[in-house]
DNA sequence: ACCTAAACGGAGTCGGACTCACCTTATGGA
DNA sequence: TCCATAAGGTGAGTCCGACTCCGTTTAGGT
């Protein structure tokens, strides 16, 4: 007698756990590094069978873009917040080093840029438009108070922070980012 | 009675002819976007059997590596034919927006920058030092001529190029990428 | 306590990279 | 010219990892 609409019904409680427990595997297993974890050993370490990691995901791929998805969700937010305490252009400067430095944490989050803007998965689609709407934001009222120049599109600065940190190898990795990250924020800031 | 040194005898003739043909098939495939082409098919693409194909390359990466070093070899030759003829700094400019179009052509260029980049494949260390000294030497002229920054790097430069070639989706593509470019430029060259 | 829809397990299937034992052929010396 | 032989070619078969399927187990409502 309950009208459900499309909540199609809560998971029962052990599902959810597992559900939990997959993501939190698979998780740890991607941003360490070792981004072709094989479903085996996922299961394994999330302690149940492949059977029930394919109940929860369609497929490998849809089980590590849910993980990306869900860092990807929390960077988003930064933005609005980065605009309510600075001015748009350092707004700007520290989202952009912020995510550089996110990046740097393990290679996940470089791989999950980079897979959001590399992959044509539809996906990502949500993702990429998030991040992209998100930057939009930042060089909009960058714009809108003149210190940034009208001509760059958040998509087109999306793809460029997803090549930044696809340079996921070496050992002076970070500085170079960071360089290429200023060198960028030079050409973007007016003068 | 011949001093071989370390010259290994070359290769019969049938056997050169193989290795080139399916040096060919593989390219043909992976420059026009197939990038997980299957090793029997550009095996019978090439007119052989997968054994020759493995009689000819350790692996499938290793058959990929090979196609993208050629690439790579004949682009590092551009930054001094560059410098020939131009000022140092629309040197620079023509061979970024250069790698830029090259990459345009079809993904395969694209893939082979980022993997050059990306990867931490000894195979590769050989094309990604060829490539950072041709970048090192557009720089240093440009440095000597006083039109460009001294604290960037050829690595480093090798490493934000290879971001913006690996964006290789979408229709907008190829104006996103000139346009990020010309903004990495703009915050190269001095004021 | 019982029922049933939901969730779980894990042996089995399938597809694709790679191997190996045997056959074919280029090539150089008699 | 012709043979010997090492180099080269072949493709059915192996291996391995993602994914499936159906019998078993269990949460949770009545």
């Amino acid at each position: 007698m309950e009208v459900s609409l499309t909540a199609s019904r809560p998971l029962r409680r052990d599902a959810r756990r597992n559900r939990e427990a997959l993501l939190a595997a698979a998780r740890a297993a991607f941003l360490d590094g070792d981004t072709d974890a094989h479903v085996e050993d996922i299961a394994r370490s999330a302690g149940v069978a492949v059977g029930t990691l394919y109940r929860h995901f369609e497929t490998r791929e849809a089980l590590i873009e849910e993980v990306y998805r869900k860092e990807v969700d929390d960077l988003c937010a930064e933005p609005d917040h980065l605009l309510g305490q600075y001015a748009p252009a350092e707004a700007l400067r520290r989202f952009l080093l912020l995510l550089v430095d996110h990046a740097a944490v393990g290679k996940g989050m470089s791989v999950a840029l980079e897979s959001i803007m590399a992959s044509d998965s539809p996906v990502f689609d949500d993702a990429r438009s998030r991040m992209s709407d998100a930057l939009t934001r930042l060089l909009d009222a960058g714009v809108a108070a003149g210190t940034v120049r009208d001509d760059v599109t958040g998509p087109t600065l999306l793809r460029a922070l997803g090549g930044i940190c696809a340079m996921r190898v070496s050992d002076g990795w970070l500085d170079e980012a960071r360089t290429i990250t200023r060198l960028l924020l030079d050409g973007l800031l007016h003068r």
